[in-house]
DNA sequence: TATTGTTATACTCTATAACTATA
DNA sequence: TATAGTTATAGAGTATAACAATA
């Protein structure tokens, strides 16, 4: 972000700056750790986009699932997600507080909840998947271009089955 | 894992079993999510396969950059990997507990550290790598096979450089 | 007996501030 | 003044055990 130091000054004592660049060795092959840092880029500009919503990924999962499956248990919810459903519980409550998603009684099992996305949670939801399209895969797609984006998916999806 | 359930009886009252599948919605063209089940996916397998040697992903990091460049400064190991040079204390204490890296003095600066593995070290790392081909990237190229495992891995570095 | 939502708890990761010794 | 390593601390994320209500 700030002026590139070119740092072209040739001292008498030996070079204080390392050396060029680390070699990652056997890193460089693994994909666990090339994935790890794909996916920490993708997040980090998730969450840039995401700032004035106040919104994590997980948040967003959230609301996504609900709003595709009203009425969906919360078992099944958090489950879907790979979400510890004991850490779902304040996750959740977060989302019933800010007035975006509800619990509601479940029809035929008194353990259960039945969740719903509030009117407001479906217009936040729906300005923020907007706003998303339009910074962030869109982001991606200017790196990626839309028949890689695709291909990378397929790709994905098949190591999420290992 | 366990047997799969088929689950063929017809009962008289409403469906228990609430649906099908959850249908993922907006999340399923978001490429962020897909990472991080992917991602997530692949990291348990190195856990799996790494079981024996007691090794998490950050750790094997550090010993593979450390490996790669022997007398490295400190700060330099941490920043490569993206971790903070704070965290980095605890992580690279085990390790020095292990016997499996070590803190020299630097040459010509008495605050740095310079890293280097152990012959101990040396050896674990090339014989954690060895299992790790065998089993954990084994099982990818198994789904994968070498020309995606590739391809995979050009996409993945456009994005990192998002 | 088993399941749902919940609380409590602990352990890992990550992020920030501040100290020390050096530069 | 700035940097390298360190400590302390706080916040997320994640995992397990146990309880009450209900099935």
């Amino acid at each position: 972000m700030a002026v590139k130091k070119t740092k072209p000054a040739a001292s008498t004592e030996a070079a204080p700056e390392p050396a060029g660049r680390v070699d990652l060795g056997l890193l460089d092959g693994l994909l666990g750790y090339r994935l790890r840092r794909a996916q920490l880029a993708v997040f980090q500009d998730f969450m840039t986009a995401m700032k004035d919503y106040d919104l994590r990924p997980a948040q967003f999962s959230v609301l996504a699932i609900i709003e595709a499956n009203p009425g969906l248990k919360q078992s099944r919810v958090s489950e879907a997600l790979g979400i510890n459903r004991a850490n779902f519980v304040a996750l959740l409550d977060e989302l019933e507080q800010r007035k975006l998603a509800r619990r509601a009684a479940a029809a035929g099992d008194r353990r259960s909840n039945a969740l719903y996305l509030t009117p407001k949670g479906e217009s936040f939801l729906k300005e923020a998947y907007r706003h998303l399209l339009q910074q962030h895969e869109r982001r991606i797609e200017a790196v990626l271009g839309s028949a890689d984006k695709h291909l990378l998916l397929s790709l994905l999806d098949r190591l999420t089955a290992l």
